[in-house]
DNA sequence: ATAGGGTTAG
C-alpha cells in the first residue's frame, strides 16, 4: 500500500512525525513499512527525512545508522544535525569524536558557523581546552566564517576552560555593535568565576543591556562571596530598572548559591517573591501557571531550606506542594538524610512507594546515606541489593560507598572491606577515603595503611588522607611515622585545607578561621571564648584540651582552643539576644572536641545551635546533639 | 542544525 505513495509525500510524512506528540512511534512505523516494501533506500529525500527524524527526537545512534547507510552525500546541515543530536543527548564526547574523525577522514562537508557552535559547546561541556583550540584552528585553516552566535560559543568554551586571555581576545574581536547580551553574560560569568567579584562588578556596570541572566549572575556571586546584603541591593535595583523579572532558572540559580553558603537571607526574599508572582503555586487552583517551573522552584526551596538547617520549613513546604516530581521527593529524602533523620527518611521512602512514585538511583543514595550517617545499618547489603533491583535500579558505586561508609563508621571494618572486594567496580577514592577515616576512628593502623597505598595509586596528591593517616600513627604511639608523613607533605608544598566557619548575624556573614584575629570584634570574641571555657570547666570539669595531638608545633597551642567554630559560636553568643538560635556553617567536618564543647554550651547558655559541617547537620539542644554523637 | 544563568546524590 505504501508503495503507491510518492517519495515526496513520504518524506513530508516523516518530517511531520517530528512535531507529533509521539514522533518516534509514528516515524518508526513508517520506517518499518518502508523496509517491508523495500522502498526507501532508493529515495534520497525519504532517507534524508528519516535520518532527520531520528536526529530530531534525540536518538543519536539510530540517527548515525541512518546517516551512514542512507545519507549518501551529506550536506553541512545533515552533518550538523547529527552532531547536534549527540550533543542534545548529553554525549559531548561522541560529538567531538565524530567531528574530528570525519574531519581527519575528509569525509565531512565543510563546517559552517552552526557546526562550529555545536562543537564548541561540546568542548565547553567537557572543559576540554585541547579539543576547543583544535576546533578553533580548523576554523582558521579552512576559512570558516563565524557569526556572533558561534563566537559566543567559542568564548564560552574558553571561559569554562579558564582560558580568560583567549576569551577576552574573542570578546574584543567582536565588533561592539555586534556584541549581544549573551557575549556580555559569557564574559561576566568568566570574570566573576576566575577574576573575582570586584572585576566582575566592573564588567556588570559596563553592560548597557542587562537581562535576567546578568542580574542573577551578579546577585549569585554576591551570595557566594558572603555578601547577601549586596545581593539584595542588586535584586531591588533590578526590580526598579528592568521589566525583566526573574524567571524560574534565575530563581534556582540564586537559591543554589544560597545553599552553597548556607545563608537564608536571600532565600526568604526569593520565597516571598515566587509566591507573589505566582511562580510557586502550592495547590492546583488554576491551570494557567507553569507546572514544571513551579515544581522546580519548590524543589529548589526545599533543598536550600534543608541545607540551611531549616529542615522543618523544608518539610512543611514539601507537604504543601500538591504537585511533585521525582526530584522533589529525592530532595526531601536527602534533606532528611542530611539531618540524620533515619526514621523520617525511611517513612518518606515507603510513602513514595505507596504513592507509586518509582524511586531512581538518587532516591536510593538518599535512603542509604541516611543509614550510613546515623549508624543504623539495620539491614545488610543483600537486602538493599534486592530492594534496589526490585525497583529496577542497578546498584552503582555511590550506593556501595554509602554502605561501606556506614559499616566502617559502625566499626564493622571487616565486613566493609569484604563488600569492597565483592563489588563489581574497582574502589574509587571516595570509598577508599571513607575506609581510611573509619580505620582512623577505630585505630586500625594496618588496614588503614593498606587502603592508603591503594588510594595513592588513584590520587597521588591527596592531602586530606595523609593528615588522617598521620593522626592515626600519632594516636597509636608511632610519632615518628606520623611526623614523616607530615614532613613529606610539607616538603612537597601541600597544605592542609584550613577550617573556616561562618555565622550570619543580622544579614551579615562573619568568617572565622582557627586562631583568627582579623575580625573587628576580636577582643570581645576572645573574651567570650575565655568565659565560655571557664564556665564549661567549672560547671562540668570538662577537659578542654585536645585528645588527638597535632604534629605541627605552631598550630598546637592555639588551634584547639580557638577552632573556627568556637570563635563563630562565641561571636554568635555576644551578638544576639539570649535564647536566639544560632546557625554556624563549617567547611570541613566538626572535630570531636568542639562537638563536645558545643553540646555543653547549648545547655549552659540555653541556645539551640545548628552546625552544618561538610558531612551533615548537628542540632545542639540542652546538651544533646541530633547526631547522637555518631557521625 | 546554533550561544549565556538552573532543582536531587557522591
Amino acid at each position: 500500500m505504501i508503495g503507491s505513495y510518492s517519495g515526496k509525500l513520504l518524506s513530508a510524512l516523516l518530517r511531520s512525525c517530528v512535531r507529533r506528540p509521539w514522533p518516534l512511534i509514528h516515524g518508526q512505523i513508517l520506517h518499518a513499512n518502508f523496509l517491508k516494501v523495500g522502498f526507501f533506500p532508493s529515495h534520497p529525500s525519504v532517507s534524508n527525512a528519516l535520518f532527520h527524524m531520528y536526529a530530531a527526537v534525540g536518538l543519536p545512534s539510530e540517527a548515525l545508522l541512518a546517516f551512514r547507510h542512507h545519507v549518501t552525500s551529506p550536506t553541512t546541515l545533515d552533518f550538523t544535525a547529527l552532531l547536534s543530536a549527540y550533543l542534545r543527548s548529553s554525549l559531548p564526547y561522541e560529538t567531538l569524536r565524530i567531528f574530528f574523525f570525519s574531519h581527519s577522514n575528509n569525509s565531512c562537508p565543510l563546517p559552517d558557523g552552526v557546526t562550529m557552535t555545536v562543537v564548541f559547546t561540546a568542548a565547553a561541556k567537557l572543559t576540554d581546552l585541547t579539543s576547543g583550540i583544535l576546533a578553533h584552528l580548523i576554523v582558521v585553516k579552512r576559512g570558516v566564517v563565524l557569526g556572533v552566535v558561534a563566537r559566543n560559543s567559542a568564548m564560552d568554551m574558553y571561559v569554562k576552560c579558564a582560558a580568560m586571555v583567549d576569551a577576552r581576545k574573542m570578546f574584543d574581536e567582536i565588533e561592539e555593535s555586534e556584541r549581544s547580551v549573551v557575549s556580555w553574560s559569557v564574559l561576566l560569568w568568566g570574570v566573576l568565576k576566575w577574576d573575582g567579584l570586584i572585576c566582575g562588578k566592573e564588567v556588570f556596570d559596563k553592560m548597557a543591556m542587562k537581562n535576567q541572566v546578568a542580574w542573577s549572575l551578579m546577585a549569585s556571586a554576591y551570595i557566594e562571596n558572603g555578601l547577601p546584603k549586596k545581593a539584595m541591593e542588586i535584586l531591588t535595583e533590578m526590580a526598579g530598572v528592568s521589566d525583566d523579572n526573574l524567571n524560574h532558572i534565575s530563581v534556582c540559580s540564586l537559591l543554589s548559591a544560597c545553599a552553597l553558603v548556607g545563608d537564608v537571607t536571600v532565600v526568604r526574599w526569593v520565597h516571598a517573591y515566587v509566591v507573589k508572582v505566582r511562580m510557586l503555586v502550592l495547590n492546583q487552583e488554576h491551570d494557567d501557571w507553569d507546572n514544571d517551573a513551579s515544581i522546580m522552584v519548590g524543589s529548589s526551596l526545599i533543598d536550600v531550606y534543608a541545607k540551611c538547617g531549616r529542615i522543618e520549613i523544608a518539610r512543611r513546604l514539601f507537604e504543601k506542594m500538591a504537585v511533585k516530581n521525582i526530584v522533589t521527593w529525592n530532595t526531601m529524602l536527602s534533606g532528611l538524610a542530611l539531618h540524620g533523620l533515619v526514621n523520617e527518611t525511611e517513612r518518606l521512602f515507603s510513602q513514595m512507594i505507596t504513592n507509586q512514585i518509582v524511586p531512581d538511583d538518587i532516591s536510593f543514595v538518599g535512603l542509604l546515606s541516611a543509614y550510613s550517617r546515623s549508624g543504623h545499618m539495620k539491614s545488610d547489603w543483600k537486602c538493599f541489593h534486592k530492594l534496589m533491583t526490585d525497583h529496577g535500579v542497578t546498584p552503582k558505586m555511590e550506593h556501595y560507598a554509602c554502605i561501606v561508609d556506614g559499616l566502617g563508621r559502625a566499626g564493622r571494618l571487616v565486613e566493609a572491606e569484604a563488600l569492597v572486594k565483592e563489588m563489581p567496580f574497582r574502589p574509587n577514592e571516595v570509598i577508599l577515603g571513607s575506609l581510611i577515616s573509619s580505620c582512623c576512628l577505630y585505630g586500625k593502623v594496618e588496614m588503614g595503611r593498606r587502603m592508603m597505598e591503594e588510594l595513592l595509586h588513584l590520587d597521588p596528591h591527596n592531602t586530606e588522607y595523609h593528615i588522617l593517616m598521620s593522626n592515626m600513627y600519632a594516636s597509636s604511639g608511632n610519632q615518628c611515622k606520623a611526623n614523616n608523613l607530615r614532613q613529606g607533605l610539607k616538603n612537597r608544598g601541600f597544605r592542609k585545607v584550613p577550617g573556616v566557619s561562618y555565622i550570619s548575624i543580622d544579614r551579615c556573614i562573619h568568617r572565622f578561621s582557627a586562631g583568627d584575629k582579623s575580625h573587628p570584634q576580636t577582643p570581645e570574641v576572645y573574651a567570650m571564648l575565655d568565659e565560655m571555657i571557664f564556665r564549661l570547666s567549672s560547671a562540668t570539669g570538662y577537659p578542654t584540651s585536645p585528645t588527638t595531638r597535632d604534629a605541627e608545633e605552631e598550630e598546637r597551642e592555639e588551634a584547639l582552643f580557638s577552632h573556627s567554630e568556637r570563635l563563630a559560636l562565641a561571636f554568635g553568643l555576644i551578638s544576639t539576644k539570649p535564647g536566639t538560635p544560632l546557625h554556624i556553617f563549617k567547611n570541613i567536618r566538626i572535630c570531636r572536641n568542639c562537638h563536645a564543647v558545643i553540646k555543653l554550651v547549648s545547655d549552659l547558655y540555653q541556645r539551640e545551635i545548628t552546625v552544618r559541617d561538610r558531612n551533615r547537620f548537628h542540632c545542639f539542644k540542652l546538651g544533646f546533639c541530633s547526631c547522637l554523637d555518631y557521625w
